[in-house]
DNA sequence: TTATATATGATAATGGTTATCAAACAAGTG
DNA sequence: CACTTGTTTGATAACCATTATCATATATAA
C-alpha cells in the first residue's frame, strides 16, 4: 500500500507549482467527485493564472499513477477523487431520483475476483456502481 | 422477467420501420457492444435512408425501457447491447492490454445488495467492470 | 377528409476533452 | 555564468460524440 507521495516519487512526475495546487485541491476535497471545471475554479482561488489545459493534464497524470480515481457518472464529464488507503476503488451508490452519490467501503468482490483469477483473468481493479433509490427517495419505505 | 416485446408493448413506444430496423440490428448482433455509428452502418444496409439522429433517439428509448444496456467503455462513445434474460446487467472483464471485453454471467452481488437494502438503499441495477489482463495478455502466466 | 400529434432526417449547435504552439521555465554542461 | 536542451504552461483552435432545431413526412383521431 503506497502513500500518495510514494506514488508521486516513484513516477516521472515533476512537482510544479500548478501541479501542487491541483493536488492540494484534491486533498482538501476528499470524498467529493470533482470534474475539471470544479478543480479549475478551486485551483484559481489559489493560483489565479492556472489554465484549464494544465488542470486536465495534471488530473490525467495523477489518475495514471493511481493517486486519483477517474469516474464517469451522470452529467457527461469525468469526475476525479482522491484514492487514499484503497487498494481497489470503492463502490458507488447512485440515486436515480436525487442523483446523490454514496460510498461503499465494503468490498465483498474477493470471492468473484478469486473465481476470475482461477479462470485466467488477472484482476487489477474494478468499478462497481449500484443504481437505485437512496433512503430519502425510496417510495416503498 | 419480461420479454423484449413485452417491454416494448408496455411502453408508449410506437413501432416504426426505422425503430424496427434498429431493433433488428441489435438482435442480430447479440453479445456485441455497438456504438451509434456501428448501428447506423448496419441499419443503413437494411434501410439506406435512416439518419443518425433517429438511431440515437431509438437507442436511447430502447435503453430507457430496459431492452438495451448502455455502457461507456474506452473509446469515448456509448455502446449498446441487447438485454435479454438478464434481470440485472451482467459484468464485464476489460483487458487493459488488448481491450477485449468478456462477459461474466455470475452474479454474486446478491450478498452485497442485500446488505445495501438493509441499510435503506433500494437497488435497481448495478454496473460492474473488472479491469486487468485477459489470459492471452497476462504476463505472470 | 381534416385536424392533431408524433417521428424522421439534415444539419447546426453544444460542450467536454485534446491538440497545437509559442513563451516560460527547469536542468544540465562547460 | 552563458548556452543548450528538454519540459511545462496557458491560450486557443480543433475534435467529435451527442443533442437541439426545424421543416417535412407520417401516423392517429375526429
Ligand atoms: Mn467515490
Ligand atoms: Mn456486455
Ligand atoms: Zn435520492
Ligand atoms: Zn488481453
Amino acid at each position: 500500500m503506497k502513500t500518495i507521495y510514494q506514488k508521486i516519487d516513484q513516477s516521472e512526475y515533476r512537482m510544479t507549482p500548478q501541479r501542487s495546487v491541483v493536488l492540494q485541491v484534491m486533498l482538501e476535497n476528499q470524498g467529493q467527485h470533482l470534474n475539471a471545471e470544479d478543480v479549475l475554479a478551486k485551483a484559481r482561488s489559489k493560483s489565479p493564472s492556472i489554465g484549464i489545459a494544465t488542470v486536465y493534464r495534471t488530473l490525467e497524470k495523477l489518475a495514471a499513477i493511481g493517486v486519483l480515481y477517474k469516474n464517469m457518472f451522470e452529467g457527461g464529464s469525468y469526475r476525479y477523487e482522491l484514492s487514499i488507503g484503497d487498494e481497489h476503488q470503492h463502490h458507488h451508490l447512485i440515486c436515480l431520483s436525487c442523483g446523490s452519490i454514496t460510498e461503499v467501503e465494503d468490498d465483498l468482490l474477493h470471492i468473484l475476483e478469486e473465481r476470475l483469477e482461477n479462470n485466467g483473468f488477472q484482476v487489477v481493479d474494478h468499478e462497481l456502481k449500484f443504481y437505485g433509490y437512496c433512503p430519502e427517495c425510496r417510495v416503498d419505505k
